[in-house]
DNA sequence: AGCTGGTAAACTTAACCTTG
DNA sequence: CAAGGTTAAGTTTACCAGCT
């Protein structure tokens, strides 16, 4: 495939709203005492510039913002927010591209899980109701920066990026040159502009993740279990047990099975585990933010 | 310092599937 | 059956690690 200019024009605005994103993500990190990494940052904590993290599974994403508690330049800390941004041309790409922000960030979010970090998805251009929908269902907090609003505020400052599938290369070429061209202070008002125009969006998105920082513990229930453990190796006779099975309390002697524990925070945040030993259920009880 | 191979992200293209 | 959404496969770019 040729170079494109369309291809080209296309990641150039979705780094830009990276970029538009970044000082206010730092600032709800500064003024909560967090440390924001972000990708291209130097940082001696890490290698490289590129914000890379392990997942649950062993497999390594790149992730644009994280917020993480006890970190800083040169230490490493704990992630509490995965903030991910993404511009989509098109809606037929954006079922895929909420899929891959998914595949990347929910399995890091699970070797995180005693952290419960916030999960939050800036995406833009145009993107279908399922592919948003999905997001949120899977627990990510979104601010959606449609197409026809990203392209009004350009044209608003002088640069006309829209493109389709029909965009000619001459044109695309003029197109990536102009916006190229924009000097900092015009890149700075249309930031503005567009930050404006999602206020509302903006500001909801910010006060959740202020909130899931802030989050204090509310209560911690612990449920000690005890009983058998009763194996099947059909369903019928698994069905049968829990019909036949007498729930009263009795005097048949008990063993020991487990601690089931449940933490609820603050902002509705939950944390669920259950441990055998005594040792796994302080451990997790230490390695829980409070 | 430059080369090479590997991984991941961003994007395009095209075929397939659903729906009105 | 046309339009639009979904899925799969392929290209380009960036970065990194190991090697020379």
């Amino acid at each position: 495939m040729a170079k494109s200019p369309i291809h080209t024009l296309g990641q150039e605005i979705g780094l830009f709203l990276e970029q538009a994103m970044l000082p206010v993500f730092q600032s709800v990190a500064d003024t909560n005492g967090f440390y924001l990494d972000f990708v291209g940052k130097d940082r001696p904590a890490r290698k490289g510039k590129k914000v890379k993290w392990e997942d649950i599974y062993g497999s390594s994403h790149d992730l644009d913002f994280l917020i993480e508690k006890n970190g800083s330049d040169t230490n490493m800390g704990q992630p509490v927010a995965i903030i991910e941004a993404a511009w989509r041309r098109y809606t037929k790409h954006s079922k895929n591209k909420a899929q891959e922000i998914q595949a990347a960030v929910l399995p890091i979010a699970d070797k995180y899980s005693h952290l419960k970090p916030f999960l939050g998805a800036v995406i833009a251009g145009d993107f279908t109701a399922p592919s948003l929908k999905q997001l949120n269902a899977s627990g990510f907090n979104i601010i959606y920066f449609n197409y026809a609003n990203v392209v009004k505020v350009f044209l608003k400052f002088g640069v006309d990026i829209y493109f389709d599938e029909d965009t000619e290369d001459d044109d695309g070429w003029k197109k990536l040159e102009a916006f190229r061209k924009l000097t900092s202070s015009k890149k700075d008002a249309v930031t503005t502009e567009l930050l404006n125009l999602h206020e509302k969006e903006i500001n909801s998105f910010t006060s959740k993740l202020k909130e899931a920082l802030d989050r204090q513990i509310k209560q911690i229930f612990i449920s000690p279990l005890f009983g058998e453990n009763y194996s099947f190796t059909d369903m019928t006779n698994a069905k049968k047990f829990i019909y036949d099975y007498n729930s009263e309390p009795n005097n048949e002697e008990l063993t020991f099975a487990k601690y089931q524990i449940v933490i609820h925070y603050t902002n509705g945040d939950k944390l669920e585990g259950s441990f055998r030993s005594k040792d796994r259920a302080i451990s997790f009880l230490n390695s829980v933010l409070h």
